[in-house]
DNA sequence: CCGAAATTGTTTAGTGGTTGAATTATTTGG
DNA sequence: CCAAATAATTCAACCACTAAACAATTTCGG
């Protein structure tokens, strides 16, 4: 651990002492032996203590659903109901009672909930009020608000973000770039026994920090862009509106005003006619992408990720046609990870997230 | 300055003292008086001590300047000649000579030169190596070795990056996002001396960072990318290729073997013989850029500069129509700053930039 | 079965950057 | 000329971290 940190092994103790006493890690029996001296302990974080409050809103479900350190799924509801025809106001009431369900339950065991996040299918400005959420036909929405307005939820940190973007840092989890996550425990690698090299010999400090664009393809199309291991918002929280990206400048005219957007050929409507260009569509688009951002990884998730396979092909021939650097560097597609969960985990992941990056900060909170 | 940073008056006090005494700050006379109070000491950037090299070759040209800590550009030296149809060695013989001329001229005038970056309108490997470089006929060219080759510059640390990615750094320092250039002398906002509020009015700490997309027209076309004032060159470097985004998916044959690139009716060939598309298929393809990033800004550079204003209704009637948030907030589209020079200054504000990060870092190497 | 080597974890004194409060210096404005 | 305001310095105290010694516990070789 100290060698991962660059840290002494004194300040990782120190360190590693404060967060026992937080609550935040304990100390675990077995830990897996590599060869020669004192075994060391096992950590792990703790599965009571701070948890976070994972929201979804989309056309056609609510969903709620509470998320421990590690990761793990402690509570989950859903709703199956069409918000399209609901007026906003009672689509977040019910929301909310999910939401109060699911913070009751979790307290009970143990936990305590640190924040809510809430992902919603539309533009998100940067004070959380919801711009517009054209298929739920939303348009200023401010959800924060209404929100806590449950007495359950009223002293409660909420956030408010795209779908794509949280369903992307919900990929970025299970697909690498959080060292909690995809290393195994404490102890470095365990390959590296022998006398290979002294300190100094890994880098110190160093964690692999993934790039990829999440795409969402629902109603609408989203995409979530994480860039060196996090999430990119846009300046005004406006990013990854791929949907909308021109593929055919002359072609079908789109209820945004525009034509020959991503949306009119790659959109689940076209999906489900059968349409032959969209992957081809698709393949235009991500290639922009990738020129534009150099970006090695693109996630399939929503609507393609069961139809991966099919779209593949189709996809790759147009990035290796109109991608630059494809010969230099071929890019890796692949579906995603998490299923219809993917943006509701995510966005208790991005409350998670907060707990880990400072721990004292949530340490401090019991003044 | 303490308010500013969020330190105390003693810390920045102390580091203040090590910045005079290292060389890199220098106490001026004449602060401009604000209210009542003991005058402010006034603090400047030094223009002797650190300074940087910077370099560009392009396809008609190579040129060499250094610059100050202060941005000011205190050598230059330029060539034209076509390097088409010149040896790679040679032409890298040749610049180096040029870069030879600028170091020893500002060395005798009281400078150090801490480093160089070079230009150069091609894909950079993330070791420096040139990948490939179309229009120079550039292919897997070592430029940092063969400027170590010349004597004069055998020791100095030499980068190499993009020339679009590097023009966008050198509009950076002119557009914003860097304090120590937009903010006037030391001495917090001179508006505010009034009772308007007690410590803590201001984020301390807090600097405005920009985000835009630069574009530059040249042969081929290259963007670079600023997101929340740090350059963006992507996983492997290879970001900002826009000029092989597909505009018309069916459209001409590019040499890159793609279709319908940008750069087959924007580039400055398409320019010259009047394309009546230009500006078109510069507004569709930054649409599709503001779509994804929600960048605010775009910077037209090289080639489009001069002819900004017959480019901008073209432009802009595009983004209108395709940037799915254009009701909500415009972009805004401006000629770039800097004139022919942006890839070499940016090429030496980078270096600078290095110092101004980690001043510390410059006071050791004393040793 | 013993001892050497290896590895983990703790203890201790020391260091450097920072804070906070007190002090001094120098101006404006009544 | 004095009060209020602002700028800068000094100094003791603090905190996170380091470095080095030490203690604990294992593997491995005879």
């Amino acid at each position: 651990m100290a060698a991962a940190t660059g840290l002494t092994r004194a300040t990782v103790s120190a360190l590693v002492d404060d967060l026992v006493a937080g609550g935040l890690l304990v100390e675990v029996d077995p830990p897996p032996r590599t060869g020669a001296g004192r075994p060391a302990l096992g950590l792990a974080l703790t599965s009571t203590g701070p948890a976070a409050l994972g929201l979804e809103i989309n056309v056609d479900y609510l969903a709620a659903c509470v998320v421990d350190l590690t990761g793990t799924v402690r509570q989950r509801f859903a709703e199956h109901a069409d918000q399209r025809l609901t007026d906003p106001a009672r689509s977040l009431a019910a929301l909310g009672a999910l939401a109060a369900r699911a913070r009751l339950a979790a307290e009970s065991d143990g936990l305590t909930v640190a924040g809510a996040a809430l992902a919603v299918p539309g533009l998100v400005a940067g004070d959380g009020l919801v711009r517009v959420a054209p298929n739920l036909g939303w348009q200023n929405i401010d959800a924060i608000a209404a929100l806590h307005r449950v007495p359950e939820l009223a002293g409660l940190p909420i956030t408010v973000d795209n779908e794509a973007n949280l369903a992307a840092l919900g990929e970025l989890r299970v697909a690498g770039g959080d060292p909690a996550v995809n290393r195994s425990q404490p102890g470095i690698e365990p390959g590296g026994s022998g006398p290979s090299g002294g300190a100094g010999a890994v880098r110190p400090g160093h964690v692999e920090r993934s790039s990829f664009l999440y795409i969402s393809g629902e109603i609408g199309i989203g995409a979530g862009l994480v860039l060196d291991g996090e999430l990119y918002r846009g300046v005004r929280g406006w990013s990854g509106e791929i949907g909308h990206v021109t593929v055919y400048p002359d072609g079908r005219p789109c209820r945004c005003g525009s034509r020959g957007c991503l949306e009119q050929y790659a959109g689940q409507e076209a999906l489900e006619a059968g349409e032959p260009l969209a992957a081809a569509a698709l393949g235009i688009a991500l290639s922009a992408v990738v020129n534009l951002l150099d970006v090695p990884v693109i996630v399939l998730g929503g609507a393609y990720a069961p139809i991966f396979e099919s779209l593949r092909e189709g996809i790759e021939a147009e990035l290796r046609q109109r991608v630059l650097t494809s010969g230099l560097a071929p890019v890796e597609l692949r579906p995603a990870a998490l299923g219809a969960d993917a943006a509701m985990r995510g966005a208790a992941d991005a409350i998670i997230r907060a707990v880990r990056e400072d721990p004292a900060a949530w340490l401090r909170r019991l003044s």
